[in-house]
DNA sequence: GACCATCGTCGATACGCATCGATGATCTGC
DNA sequence: GCAGATCATCGATGCGTATCGACGATGGTC
């Protein structure tokens, strides 16, 4: 492997001036330039990260701790995952995966061996184990998700709130009365994470707000429970009965027992769950959904790390941004009658 | 940040002696190794990775080419992702994620800026053009699928080939004669990842050695595609008619364009798909399993890599090793005539 | 008690880059 | 045509660790 000591050698000029050439941090002349970055070309040189990081003290990773949730949502986890790491390579960084089975000290030794700059953290919960050591690790760390005490903190999330509103405000728009939200699964429930009581208090708001009816019914991916919760939901309602069903395991069994019950999604019973696109559009009868957008999420998530990196801020940050969830009609949802 | 040198004052010896400690690499009193490991952990003192990377040459980190897939099989590739970097750190190492939309000058990066020893590509393709790179890099890596061409490359991989052959051989043993394949959906057969071809392959020795019949069906996630295959199945058999749907998502419209034709799994039709356990026990029958077992395919890729950098080869390694795959039975086939 | 091997520790150096102060070269204005 | 300012480059140093050679202390041997 060349060294910048070689790129000098080959250029002839001093490694300091390797240096200059390719950090910009002083004016290089046009000549100087092009001789030093034909020798780059030539030998194929690429700086070398662990010498970079010691005399710069900066390592240009992000480690990002990904949950371990059997099964469960892994399709999710793995979009923001990915667009992570993707636009991570737009601020010029890399990511490291830290899982969190390493509990609290991974996020203590990633940091203290100066492996990364900075953290994300995915799912926090509600009373994260790993918030107070997050608060004390002297780099930026930006969450997913949000605590119940974000102070101090610097988090971001899908707007869950306006999410359970929306859902409400569409169902009752479309002229259903009652409406019945089947919960996440108990293990995601039992997760603590606070997006759950989020979108439901947006649900409640937006009801009472509407004079609907909202009522909330276990979820669980086994069928009794779900199939319990559709008989209860139908007996509470007159008229075409509309169902909310965040989580995505939950609306398979959903379907399947409303189907078993002679009831048609978009002719004589209203759906909206949570999806992407693609997948939504791939059900028999296209799902309307509420996006929640990992992706965006993601994207704002890095966005965000990169700024605190750049300034190099040690004064105890906090903010907290929501991202707009956006609610598409398909075929699973009645018309609204004015056809709005 | 404490440094070693910082120890070494705290503990009157010097920073030699405490790198030494560390390692192991020289003998040390024990009253020594007290007093050093006694500085370490008041100052909870942790190494420098970029300063050890320099010095050793070796960053302990291992790059992770994450394949790129709108939607399809997410769920899968984070299995992977996940036991792979909480293996690593058995071997104490840790996972950088590269995007493959890097392509190949992803793994020249990393690689060339020498930010990890090693790297592990997922989904290969059966022409990939990352392998002409990979072969030229001089660090391990390991391919978890294999190419066409698979000479001086270390390769692991389900034993696909073994799968369709017990899929087939099950099938046969359970009384059926005619025995239908619903290929994976085009987004995934267009990558060109031959472990179709395996399966295939296997499934049709099997049917040669065991005197039935296996017929090839286009998959697709579109409905129209699969309930044509379903109808041309249908037509092609006399008995109890048998599918084999490897791909998750043609699992679940090849479901329902059974039902709505009267067909109950396991009662008069066998379906065998793959899918993890837990997933298999949530269907309304549970679904009959083969199981192409990622998280093991994702221990043993750690594993040969690790060993590979533990033994800082350098000429080129060449190996190849097919996991065994696993059938399971559950309520989806009929039960073999004979108890077997 | 003199000699040599072994053990435990120290000091010095190298790893490859970023960065600071210094220095020579070029330019400005009078 | 000369003092001072600006520009481009160089040399030296430090970042924190691993590792090599050296060296004093200890133990055993005849």
């Amino acid at each position: 492997m060349p060294t910048s000591k070689d790129v000098a050698e080959a250029a002839g000029v001093a490694q300091s001036t390797v240096s200059y050439v390719l950090s910009g941090k002083r004016p290089i002349s046009e000549k100087t330039r092009k001789k030093v970055e034909a020798a780059i070309e030539q030998l194929t040189y690429q700086p070398n990260a662990g010498a970079r990081a010691l005399a710069s003290r900066k390592t240009r990773v992000i480690g990002l701790v990904i949950p371990f949730i059997p099964e469960l949502e892994m399709a999710s986890i793995m979009e923001f995952v990915s667009v992570i790491a993707s636009t991570a390579r737009q601020y010029d960084h890399d990511i490291l995966l830290v899982t969190e089975d390493e509990g609290a000290a991974g996020l203590r030794r990633v940091v203290g061996q100066q492996i990364c700059d900075g953290l994300i953290l995915m799912q926090v919960e509600d009373e994260d184990e790993r918030l107070p050591v997050a608060r004390t690790l002297n780099v930026p760390v930006l969450l997913i998700g949000i605590p119940r005490d974000p102070s101090g903190l610097v988090c971001i999330d899908a707007d869950f709130e306006m999410a359970g509103e929306h859902c409400v405000r569409d169902l009752a728009a479309a002229g259903h009365s009652v409406i019945s939200i089947i919960d996440w699964q108990p293990a995601v429930v039992n997760r603590h994470v606070n997006y759950v009581d989020r979108f439901m208090g947006g649900a409640d708001a937006a009801a009472e707000a509407l004079g609907v009816t909202v009522q909330h019914l276990p979820g669980g991916p086994d069928q009794a429970t779900i199939a319990d919760s559709v008989d209860r939901a139908l007996a509470a309602t007159e008229g075409v009965p509309a169902f909310i069903a965040p989580d995505r395991t939950v609306q398979d069994i959903l379907r399947r027992a409303l189907a078993s019950r002679g009831l048609t999604p978009g002719v004589n019973v209203s759906i909206i769950g949570s999806a992407t696109p693609t997948l939504a559009e791939l059900q028999p009868i296209p799902l309307s959904t509420i996006d929640l957008r990992p992706a965006e999420v993601s994207r704002r998530a890095v966005k965000i790390i990169c700024q605190l990196l750049e300034a190099d801020s040690q004064g105890p940050h906090e903010s907290l941004e929501l991202v707009p969830t956006v609610i598409t009609h398909r075929s699973s949802t009645l018309r609204p009658p004015h056809g709005a």
